[in-house]
RNA sequence: GUGAGCGUAGCCCAGUGGUUAAGGCGCCAGGUUGUGGCCCUGGAGAUCGUGGGUUCAAAUCCCACCGUUCACCCCA
């Protein structure tokens, strides 16, 4: 037997209701606020990853899908959302357009991890982004955002966790007084901080080990470190969010996995506990459209995911809508009246009425059961005697009360519900 | 990539060396020559994850692989 590959699985009709539910909130979101919505390919030049995200992650180092077509060019499975959005920006000419250009997208992503709860090898990210303006209030809009989102899931139990990592100016100060200040400890340091601050020092800071942790306490903080500008603009986040009242916890040692972050960076954590907690997380990056080929763009923006959203929907027991189902069963009894039934069924559908038609020669009780599984409202019931009469029997289901009307007359009632 | 737990029907699961592998949900049929849900009766559905080994005998013990779950790592 065939297997969904691992780290992979099918959604089952039982939880696209969920699904429904994150997407059509996003959609909401979005155009309330003016994001258009932009859908890219799930190949992508493996460079384009490769020199956007690089750099001491493990996402391009050794989680990419990629592989040669039969050109010999190597592609990449979509490993995350921002990089394709920033190269569809490029490539279109939407610089031309009045700034900032505002989009997103709902789609998979690829990594080849080992999968475990709230991690799979494909999931799928709902981003919006913000792309050619430097103004902190579109930071704030980004995260406003954010939030307003998860209300609108129904959560209500998030934290915002803020911090700004510099820009290309003071970043690298910060880099290395976090390097002498670790110089002292290296004896202390784990395997992995030995190697972090060789590679990505940032990332020293939000080692979990106790020991490390020690140490990250009385490094250097990053906010002693900013340049004039970033302060400024980290400032003014601050103060917006703040007249937003929107509720942010400052947090010196947050630094994003991907490496093309400039500045504002912000994650949302449930406050549930969790090894896989993140429920999203952005910022800003201001050099990738740079580094893509393009000019100098500021951009920021937010992407969630929607696999980790429903497992925290589920978990703090968030009812969603359900989906809507057809209105009707049709059953029948006998070759002639099999015939109406279809030719009925036709009729609906052309009316526009969701129904679905008995096949398969059932029993009438056995089609009744089928149609109360369904939980449709109505039975239409089609015998000998009905086609004889051009009727139907019309069943509600739900007051187990019935009539016999003619045929003609059955998407007049069904019109009426 | 590292560590730990778990793999018995579509789903939940009993069975820890000895007859035809038990039950519940679901599915199908019947109980009403044309009426669902509740109830009753019957039925179908399992190479016991795969391969190898130990044994007179393996779902049960051992090994490997695969899958899955959780944690580390990493990240959404």
């Amino acid at each position: 037997m065939y297997k969904a590959p691992r780290g992979t699985s099918d959604i089952l009709p039982q939880e696209q209701t969920y699904w429904k539910y994150v997407e059509e909130k996003a959609a909401f979101l979005c155009q309330l606020y003016g994001y258009q919505p932009l859908t890219t390919p799930i190949l992508e030049d493996a460079q384009l990853f490769a020199r956007t995200v690089a750099g001491g992650t493990d996402i391009v180092d050794k989680e990419m899908y990629t592989f040669e077509d039969r050109s010999g060019q190597k592609l990449a499975l979509r490993a995350e959302g921002t990089a394709p959005v920033c190269r569809a920006y490029l490539e279109h000419g939407l610089f031309n357009l009045p700034q900032p250009v505002k989009l997103y997208y709902i789609g998979p992503a690829f990594r080849y991890e080992r999968p475990q709860a709230g991690r799979y090898r494909q999931h799928h990210q709902f981003g919006y982004e913000a792309l050619g303006e430097a103004d902190p209030a579109l930071d704030v809009e980004i995260i406003e955002m954010a939030q307003r989102f998860l209300l609108s899931l129904g959560f209500s139990e998030f934290s915002i966790q803020l911090n700004s990592i510099g820009c290309k100016l003071c970043q690298p100060k910060y880099r290395e007084a976090l390097r002498q200040h670790y110089s002292n400890y290296t004896t202390y340091l784990c395997p992995d901080c030995k190697v972090r601050l060789l590679r990505n020092p940032l990332r020293l800071l939000d080692c979990k080990k106790i020991s490390c942790q020690k140490i990250a306490e009385t490094a250097p903080k990053i906010t002693d470190y900013l340049c004039p500008e970033c302060q400024a603009h980290f400032q003014s986040v601050q103060q917006y969010l703040e007249a937003l009242v929107i509720p942010f916890q400052l947090n010196y040692r947050l630094v994003r996995g991907l490496d093309y972050y400039t500045r504002t960076v912000f994650e949302i954590e449930p406050h549930e506990e969790g090894a896989q907690s993140a429920l999203g997380g952005g910022g800003r990056y201001d050099n990738l459209i740079e580094q893509l080929g393009g000019k100098h763009t500021p951009a920021v923006g937010f992407a969630a995911g929607i696999e980790r959203l429903i497992l925290n929907l589920k978990k703090q027991k968030i009812k969603v809508s359900v989906l809507p189902k057809p209105i009707a069963f049709i059953a029948y009894l006998g070759e002639e009246a099999k015939i109406e039934a279809i030719k009925l069924a036709f009729e609906l559908h052309q009316a526009g009425i969701a129904v679905i038609k008995a096949t398969g020669d059932k029993s009438l009780k056995g089609q009744l059961r089928q149609a109360n599984s369904l939980c449709t409202n109505y039975a239409i019931i089609i015998g000998e005697k009905e086609v004889k009469n051009h009727t139907a029997v019309l069943r509600d289901m739900i007051t187990n009360k019935q009539k016999t009307i003619p045929l003609a007359e059955v998407i007049s009632s069904l019109k009426q519900n």
